[in-house]
Order: C-alpha cells, then sequence, then structure tokens
DNA sequence: CAATTATATTATCAAGTGCTTATATAGTTG
DNA sequence: CAACTATATAAGCACTTGATAATATAATTG
C-alpha cells in the first residue's frame, strides 16, 4: 500500500472516531476537561456500557487518555498530533451547559 | 432537540461522510480539480456504479458540487461553509502523482 | 471479608453500510 | 433512429456498528 493509501486509511480512521454522535458528544465535554465514566454517563443518560464502550474505541484511536485515580477513571483528550482535529474541535459547541446541569460530584 | 444536540448531529454526520476511504480519496482527488465520474472510476480502479452512489452521498451532504457538461458529470468540492473541513483538507496527501499517471481523457 | 461503587467485558441483535451485479436513463454520434 | 458512451438507480448480500442486558473485575469502606 502506498504511503498516500495508508495516510487517507488513517485520516479515515480516525474521522469515523468522530462521526459518531454520541462519541462526538464525548469529546466535546472533554475539551471543556477530563471527565470520569460516571460523570459522562449522567450528562449524557445513557447506560454505562455504552459509554465504556464508545471510550475504549476512542482510546483505542488514541483520542483520549485514561487515568485511574482510585476507583475513578479519567478520560481526557489526547489530540495534540493530529492537526485536522483541532479545527473540528473548535467548532464543537460548548458544553459548558450541560457540565453545569449536570450536579458534581453527584456520582464521584 | 437543543441546539448543541442538533450542530453535533449535524457535525457528526458530515464527518461520517468522510470517514469512508473510498470517499476521502475522491474529496483528495477533488482538492487538485474537478473531475467527472469516469475520471474518477480509472484512477481509483473500482465500479462505476460504487462510485457514483459514493458521489451521491458526498453530494446529499453537500460536499460536492455537480455539473453536467455534455454527456460528463463534473464533480467539485463545495466546502466553503464548513471551516472544520478545510484543515482536513490541507492533511489530505497530494493525489497529483495519481491523477498525472492516469492518461487524461482516456475515458472522456 | 462482605457490601458497595465504578468500570469493563461479553453476548446478542436490529439497523446500517459498502460493494457488486443488473438494469435504466440520458446525451452523442453516425 | 440505432449504436455507443457516461452516469444513475435498484436489488441483494456480507459485513459492521451502536445499543442493551447480563456478568465480571477492581477499588473502597465498614
Amino acid at each position: 500500500m502506498s504511503t498516500v493509501e495508508a495516510t487517507i486509511d488513517a485520516m479515515a480512521e480516525t474521522l469515523r472516531l468522530l462521526s459518531d454522535k454520541t462519541r462526538l458528544t464525548i469529546i466535546a465535554l472533554l475539551k471543556e476537561k477530563e471527565m470520569c465514566v460516571c460523570d459522562i454517563v449522567d450528562i449524557l443518560e445513557t447506560s454505562q456500557p455504552n459509554i465504556s464502550q464508545h471510550l475504549k474505541k476512542l482510546k483505542m484511536g488514541g483520542i483520549v487518555n485514561e487515568t485511574r485515580r482510585s476507583q475513578w477513571i479519567y478520560y481526557s483528550l489526547n489530540v495534540a498530533d493530529k492537526l485536522y482535529l483541532t479545527e473540528i474541535l473548535n467548532q464543537l459547541p460548548s458544553m459548558r451547559d450541560k457540565i453545569n446541569a449536570h450536579k458534581p460530584n453527584s456520582c464521584c
């Protein structure tokens, strides 16, 4: 496979990770600040396994990092090496209202 | 649905259009210059219905324009209104070599 | 250690996707 | 108009995907 094809394949795969509504919303949340799984579950009002599986895909794709702190696992964005993602992040709407509506530490 | 959700949905849908290898390659080609369907079929070495169907999706998503000139239908990029796509286009590898390898007017 | 909380994993399934084959439409040319 | 070329559409199919329900793992706390 040529370099061109490999580059396009890699970009397509990364973009596919961003092309799901739930995952793109998670990314919009993490743009504001790092969060644990239960925060995201609360804010997005979906099931915990659903969020866990999406986070796993984002982690495999190198888009987020995880850090365990006692019983909570915190996820944060890791997009420094993907220039074209920065502009996407800039265009994402602010999630500050949704984050504030969510009682802090209601789960953790 | 809130404005935030609607915005994220719209972005996710656009990104999904770019998340396919064949479609992203078509976009990389059209970045260089407008092309007719048979040009793209020749360069990507896949079937004509396959390319036609991908082009239809890109057109529905407002990412490309089409213009008929006699028996050929030319497609071109239409991304002026999507800021975050510009940076993706910049990161796409150059297709000039592949375009030059393709005999001009071998089909049209 | 038992109970609780946070997260991950597995199995399952309906819905969607990309490609192919076959056929239809449309413009061109003799 | 008939033959040809360019493109679109439709049907079928293997494959993937996102969500759920159920279960497992791991850290915390009493």
